[in-house]
DNA sequence: CCATATCGGGG
DNA sequence: GTGTACGATATGG
C-alpha cells in the first residue's frame, strides 16, 4: 500500500533475524499514528589505503574479518572501492559494509590495524543518522511509502514494512502538541525526590486543560481531575499521554526537573513511565548534571533549552530564562500569581482555596508551554529541515552542532570523506590552540550625542566566501592564492595562503546560505512580513554566523585553526582600514570586531551615508558595510580598574526614543532589585531626558529613602543558591551563614537550595547579619547603598565625569553624604 | 595572564 | 551505543 506521512522519530532495532532495521515513527497525512520499518539499509564505513597498490590484498584481508562478540557474530559483508575526496584532496577509498550497526566499532577497530591502511573514517555517524543522510530524509517534511502492513509490538495505528521511502515535499507537519508541568510538595525550598511527593500534572492544549491531583477539593473547576494518591496521579498521567496521542510533549526545563522528578517518583511508586510507543523504558542521557530525557516514537521537547540558545546573542536579551520572564517577553503574559513556596502548607492544611489557585498555576505554566512551543515552531522546523535531524535533537542542539549536522549532510555532493570526531585528547590539544580575536577600538568613557554607528552585515561568512576560507583550499604555495593579512603566532607574523583555483566546500555551502537567506529577504520585502519566510531567513543567518566559530571550535570535525585565525585576521583588517578612513572626516567613538560608531559633529546624516558609499566601492562583492542606526546619545563606560573604555559597555537612545544597553549585565538575577532598579533608572535619565544632574538626585533620593528605611524590604532580598552540602564550605558567605543558622532550627537543606536573605542592621560582619527576609525586620542602609546602589551606577556616573567629586573608590561611604 | 568556581532552569 | 563530553561568566592564584 501507499502512505504518505511526516517522520517524526527515528531510530533503528535488531530484528529477530538478528538484522538492524530502522524505524520512522510519525504522523500520516490521515492523521493516524504510523511506524514505518525499513530493511532495506545496510551499515558501512569507509578505510583509507595509504597507497592504491594495496587495496585490492587490503579488501581481501578485510572480508575475512570476524568477531564474535556476546552472542553476535560480527563481519564485513562486502567491500568496494570509492573514489573520494579529503579536505580536497583526491583519495582512494574502500567502503566497508558490515552485518549490523554494533559491528562497526568492532570491526573498525580490526581494520585500523591492518598494515597499509592510514586512517578510517565516518564510522562514528550512528545508524540512523546515516540513514536520513543517504536517504536525503529531513524529519517532519512529507515522505511517500510504499510497503506491507507489518505485524509489530507497537503503541501506533499503522506498521508498514517499507519497499521504497522517498522525501517528496516541502510541506510540513501540524505538529500535535501537548504542554506538561508538575508541581511538588515543596516544605524546603527545593524538593527531594526520594521523599516530596508529587502533588499535581497539568497539561495544556488546543482545545484540552487537565491537571490531575491527589487531594479531593469541592466545587472545583471541570478540569481538575482527582485521583486517590501519588502512585494513581502518575499513572492517569501516563494515561493522559496515552490517550492524546501528541507528537511533541513539551515541558519547561522538563529535561532538569520535571522528568528526572517523574522518573524517581514513579521507581518510588514502583510503576511505569510507559508512555514510548515501543513499549521500552524512557532514555535519560546524562551530560554533565543535565540529562536529555528522549521518547520513543514521538518528541520530548524541553522548550527552555531551545529557547534560551535561540535568543542568546539576537535581538531580544533576557535578563533571566525563567518561565515567568520568557513568557511576558514572547507572549505578553506571565504565570498565574501565587507564592509557590506556601504549596507545601496549602497541602498540609487542606487550605481548599488556596489549592484550587496552585491548580490553576499548574494548568497556566502548562498553557504557557504549550504557547511558548506554539510561538517557537517556526524556527525550530525551520532549524529542522535546515539540518535535517530530528526535533528532539535540534531543540537541543549547540550552534556548533548545527553547522556539523548541516555540513555532514551537504558535503555528500562534494564527495568528500568526513573527518573523524576528534578524540579527547585531540581535543585538549586544540583547545590550547589560541589565537587573536577581533578588534576592539576603545571608546574614551563620557556622554556622546549624535552618533552613526556602521556595521558590516555577515562580516565573518563574507569574508570565508569572499577570501575562499577553507580547510581544503588551505595551501603554502602563495601563487595564484588569496593571502591574509599577517598574523602574529607566538611573536612571529605570519600569513596564510588559500587557493584561488577551486573554490572550497565551505565557502560554496556558506554562500548558498547566504544568497538564499538574501532571496528570503527580499520576498518579505516585496510581500510583507510572514513568521515562516522570517524564521527561515533567521535561521540561514544563525547558521551562516556559526560557521566562523565552528571553524575554530576544537570539538569539531572540520576544525582548522588556520582558517579561524584568518577570519579575524581579515576582519580586524577591514574594520581597522574602515576606521582609518573614517577618522580622516569624523570623529571615531567606537569600535568592536564588525561596527563603527562616529560622531558626526558638524557633518550631516547625508555625508555619514556618502562615506558609507565610499568603503563599499572598495570591498569584495558579497562584502557590506551598512548602517545600523543613527543615534541622540549614547554613553560609553568602563569596567573597574580599567581607565580606558570599556568593550561592549554601553547605552545608547536612538531618534524613537528606544534605548539599547549592551554589556550592563553584571546587575544579575543574584542582585537585589534595587540595585537593578536604580541602574535602569539612571540610564533612562541620562539618555532620555539628557540629565545627568536629575540621575544624581535621584540616586541621592534612593540613599536618603534606604536611609529612612522608606524602601520596600521585598526590593532589599537577595538570592544566592548553595552548590555543596552546607558542611563542605569552607568560605562561609552570608547565603551560607542563613542556611546554617536553618538547619540549627531543623530545617533539612540539601545541596542546590536558593537562600533569599536580607542584610539587617548591627554590628559585627555581614554573614552575622544576613536573615532570612520573614525574619527581618529592617535592613542595613549602608550595606545596600555601598553594596548594590552604588556598584550598580558607578561606572555611569563615571563616565559622565562625577568620578573625583562624588565616588571616591572604597571610602565613598564618607563622601555619600553629600551624594 | 590563565586555571578554577559558579550558575542556570525547576518547586 | 557506528558512545560519552554544557557553556558563559566571575573569581582567584
Amino acid at each position: 500500500m501507499e502512505m504518505q506521512f511526516y517522520p517524526i522519530d527515528v531510530d533503528y532495532v535488531t530484528n529477530k533475524a538478528g538484522k538492524a532495521v530502522i524505524r520512522l515513527f510519525g504522523r500520516s497525512t490521515d492523521g493516524k499514528r504510523v511506524c514505518v520499518i525499513d530493511s532495506n539499509f545496510e551499515p558501512y564505513f569507509y578505510a583509507v589505503p595509504e597507497s592504491k597498490t594495496k587495496v585490492a590484498s587490503i579488501r581481501k584481508e578485510m572480508e575475512k574479518i570476524r568477531v564474535k562478540h556476546d552472542e553476535s557474530l560480527f563481519y564485513v559483508s562486502s567491500t568496494e572501492v570509492s573514489e573520494r575526496k579529503y579536505l580536497g584532496k583526491d583519495i582512494s577509498a574502500i567502503k566497508v559494509v558490515v552485518n549490523h550497526p554494533k559491528a562497526v566499532p568492532a570491526v573498525k577497530d580490526i581494520v585500523k590495524k591492518i598494515s597499509g591502511i592510514a586512517m578510517v573514517a565516518e564510522a562514528d555517524i550512528t545508524f540512523e543518522k546515516r540513514y536520513l543522510i543517504d536517504k536525503k530524509i529531513s524529519t517532519l517534511v512529507l515522505c511517500s511509502v510504499n510497503g506491507e502492513e507489518f505485524d509489530a509490538n507497537a503503541d501506533v495505528d499503522l506498521v508498514l514494512e517499507a519497499k521504497s521511502i522517498e522525501q517528496t515535499g516541502e510541506e510540513m507537519l501540524s505538529p500535535k502538541i501537548l504542554g506538561f508541568d508538575i508541581e511538588v510538595y515543596n516544605k524546603l525550598r527545593i524538593p527531594r525526590e526520594e521523599k516530596d511527593p508529587i502533588l499535581m500534572v497539568g497539561f495544556y492544549s488546543d482545545n484540552f486543560k487537565k491537571v490531575i491531583t491527589w487531594k479531593k477539593l469541592d466545587k472545583a473547576e471541570k478540569y481538575i481531575h482527582f485521583v486517590k494518591d501519588e502512585k494513581e496521579l502518575i499513572l492517569e498521567a501516563v494515561k493522559t499521554i496515552k490517550e492524546f496521542k501528541p507528537d511533541y510533549l513539551v515541558g519547561y526545563f522538563s529535561d532538569g526537573f520535571d522528568f528526572p522528578y517523574l522518573r524517581s517518583r514513579a521507581k518510588k511508586n514502583n510503576v511505569e513511565l510507559n508512555i514510548n510507543l515501543d513499549f521500552s523504558k524512557i532514555s535519560f542521557r546524562k551530560r554533565g548534571e543535565l540529562s536529555s530525557v528522549q521518547l520513543t516514537g514521538f518528541a520530548h521537547l524541553d522548550i527552555y533549552r531551545f529557547i534560551k540558545r535561540i535568543t542568546s546573542g539576537g535581538e531580544i536579551q533576557l535578563e533571566s530564562y525563567d518561565l515567568d520572564t520568557v513568557a511576558k517577553e514572547m507572549l505578553n503574559e506571565g504565570k498565574a500569581d501565587v507564592e509557590i513556596p506556601e504549596l507545601a502548607g496549602a497541602w498540609d492544611d487542606n487550605n481548599q482555596k488556596k489549592l484550587k489557585e496552585f491548580c490553576k498555576y499548574n494548568l497556566k505554566d502548562a498553557e504557557l508551554t504549550f504557547r511558548l512551543t506554539e510561538k517557537m515552531l517556526p524556527n525550530l522546523h525551520e532549524f529542522t529541515k535546515i539540518i535535517g535531524q530530528p526535533v528532539q535533537d535540534i531543540c537541543r542542539m549547540t550552534f556548533g552542532q548545527f553547522v556539523e549536522g548541516y555540513l555532514l549532510r551537504n558535503i555528500q555532493q562534494f564527495r568528500e570523506l568526513v573527518p573523524n570526531r576528534p578524540s579527547y585528547n585531540s581535543i585538549s590539544d586544540r583547545s590550547m590552540d589560541s589565537y587573536e580575536g577581533a578588534f576592539v577600538y576603545q571608546p574614551s568613557p563620557g556622554l556622546y550625542e549624535n552618533l552613526a554607528v556602521f556595521d558590516f552585515r555577515s562580516l565573518y561568512p563574507t569574508i570565508i566566501t569572499s577570501h575562499n576560507i577553507c580547510p581544503s583550499t588551505l595551501t603554502l604555495d602563495s601563487k595564484n592564492a588569496y593571502e591574509t593579512p599577517e598574523i602574529e603566532v607566538n611573536k612571529r607574523k605570519i600569513k596564510h595562503y588559500f587557493t584561488s583555483k577551486h573554490e572550497g566546500f565551505i565557502p560554496i555551502i556558506l554562500r548558498d546560505i547566504l544568497t538564499r537567506r538574501n532571496r528570503i529577504k527580499e520576498i518579505i520585502k516585496k510581500n510583507g512580513k510572514d513568521p515562516i519566510l522570517d524564521a527561515r531567513q533567521y535561521s540561514l543567518k544563525i547558521l551562516a554566523n556559526s560557521f566562523y566559530g565552528y571553524l575554530g571550535f576544537s570539538g569539531g570535525r572540520w576544525y582548522s585553526l588556520e582558517c579561524a585565525q584568518s577570519v579575524t585576521a581579515y576582519a580586524r583588517n577591514y574594520v581597522q582600514q574602515v576606521i582609518e578612513k573614517a577618522k580622516k572626516e569624523f570623529e571615531v567613538v567606537y569600535g568592536d570586531t564588525d561596527s563603527i560608531f562616529i560622531r558626526l559633529g558638524k557633518k550631516t546624516k547625508k555625508d555619514a551615508l556618502d562615506f558609507l558609499k565610499e568603503i563599499n566601492r572598495g570591498l569584495p562583492s558579497l562584502m557590506e558595510l551598512e548602517l545600523e542606526n543613527f543615534y541622540v546619545r549614547g554613553i560609553f563606560v568602563s569596567k573597574k580598574s580599567e581607565t580606558k573604555g570599556a568593550k561592549k559597555k554601553y547605552a545608547l537612545i536612538d531618534e524613537k526614543g528606544s534605548i539599547k544597553v549592551r554589556g550592563f549585565e553584571t546587575i544579575r538575577g543574584d542582585w537585589s532589585i534595587l540595585a537593578k532598579e536604580v541602574q535602569e533608572k539612571v540610564l533612562d535619565m541620562v539618555l532620555k531626558e539628557n540629565a545627568p544632574q536629575k540621575a544624581i538626585n535621584f540616586v541621592k533620593e534612593i540613599i536618603k529613602q534606604a536611609r529612612q528605611k522608606k524602601i520596600d524590604m521585598k526590593k532589599m532580598i537577595i538570592r544566592r543558591n548553595l552548590t555543596k552540602e552546607i558542611k563542605s564550605y569552607e568560605q562561609i558567605g552570608p547565603h551560607v551563614a542563613v542556611a546554617k543558622k536553618m538547619i540549627e532550627q531543623g530545617a533539612e537543606i540539601p545541596a542546590g537550595t536558593t537562600i533569599y536573605y536580607i542584610i539587617n542592621e548591627g554590628k559585627g560582619m555581614i554573614r552575622d547579619r544576613a536573615k532570612l527576609p520573614e525574619e527581618s525586620s529592617s535592613y542595613d542602609s549602608e550595606y545596600y547603598v555601598n553594596n548594590q546602589v552604588i556598584p550598580a551606577v558607578k561606572s555611569i556616573f563615571e563616565a559622565l565625569g562625577y568620578k573625583e567629586t562624588y565616588l571616591k573608590e572604597d571610602h565613598a561611604q564618607s563622601k555619600l553624604g553629600e551624594f
